[in-house]
DNA sequence: AAAGATTGACTACTCAATCTTT
DNA sequence: AAAGATTGAGTAGTCAATCTTT
């Protein structure tokens, strides 16, 4: 907790983002190959999967993705221009949606799963002890001090994933 | 070095996203409130400023700012728009450019530095220990088994740092 | 007014094709 | 043919403004 030296905490930036991008990529890119979309899709599909009958609130689904709101709205387009999932209107709440994931939604997560969970464990699981996986995940845990529902808006480029 | 289970290595996986993409968002959030430029901006005027002369070839540049061409050309145009840096032919190789850091160049990667360094120190530095710190940039050093020079096409959306 | 969602216009990224030089 | 660089067309992300409901 005791504040370092900058040129410490600049280190660790730098391969933060370096291994940061690298690995992201390597997975986006092999998932690719294989001819899946991108991995926000399956972000989405899985939160909707999670959620009770494949059904969850719009707003509910975008904090949970961690993506700004008309980034999201976008990203939804696509997802129900593919069948992937439907927009209904919220009984409940008039300005709201609630997302349904459909039968080829869940097709579709499934079938990214397997590539997605190969990928992993090829570029994050191969190159690290089990003790060296369970430091990371607890190291980086602490740079999220707080997790902010929807104080901010999300800013991304397509990231912004959540296995 | 020995294979973990894929649970493990998701887990470490979420949190590489979910902490590298949230402190990258933190840090480029805080620079664009003061009005400055994407970090990809930054990146290039850093390697420029390193090289003798501030001069180098654009090839190289490109490579170590691990940017696919095509998005680094694009890049080098806003750059140049903005009066940062210049397109010199090079006289050896007729096929290549030369990029020529410009006084304005400078000034800027300078400005940005210090509006840099503070966002780094704050969103990195403030939440981790020496010790932490130090793991953490050796644990994810550990993910970038080979550097590829250009063997791969880098594909990214404004990213690819490297303080 | 605030929350949820959307749209238009603009910017940036991506892919494939192209051009020049080696 | 390969390397370096660039462009056109299409896709995706961004910002500000808008609309509806609460």
């Amino acid at each position: 907790m005791t504040a370092i030296s900058s040129d410490d905490a600049q280190l660790a930036w730098a391969n933060l983002v370096r291994s940061g991008t690298a690995v992201m990529q390597r997975v986006e890119n092999d998932m690719k190959k294989q001819g899946f979309p991108p991995i926000a899709w399956y972000d989405v599909l899985w939160e909707l999967e999670k959620a009770p009958d494949g059904r969850l609130q719009q707003s509910e689904a975008q904090s949970r993705v961690l993506l700004a709101q008309y980034n999201f709205v976008r990203l939804l387009d696509r997802l129900q221009e593919a069948g992937l999932l439907r927009r209904v209107p919220c009984k409940v709440d008039g300005r709201s949606n609630v997302l349904h994931l459909t039968d080829e939604g869940r097709t579709l997560r499934r079938a990214m799963w397997t590539a997605y969970d190969a990928a992993i464990a090829e570029h994050v699981g191969a190159h690290l002890s089990r003790q060296e996986t369970g430091q990371l995940a607890d190291l980086l845990s602490k740079l999220l001090p707080e997790r902010p529902k929807l104080a901010f808006k999300a800013r991304q480029s397509g990231r912004g994933r959540g296995a």
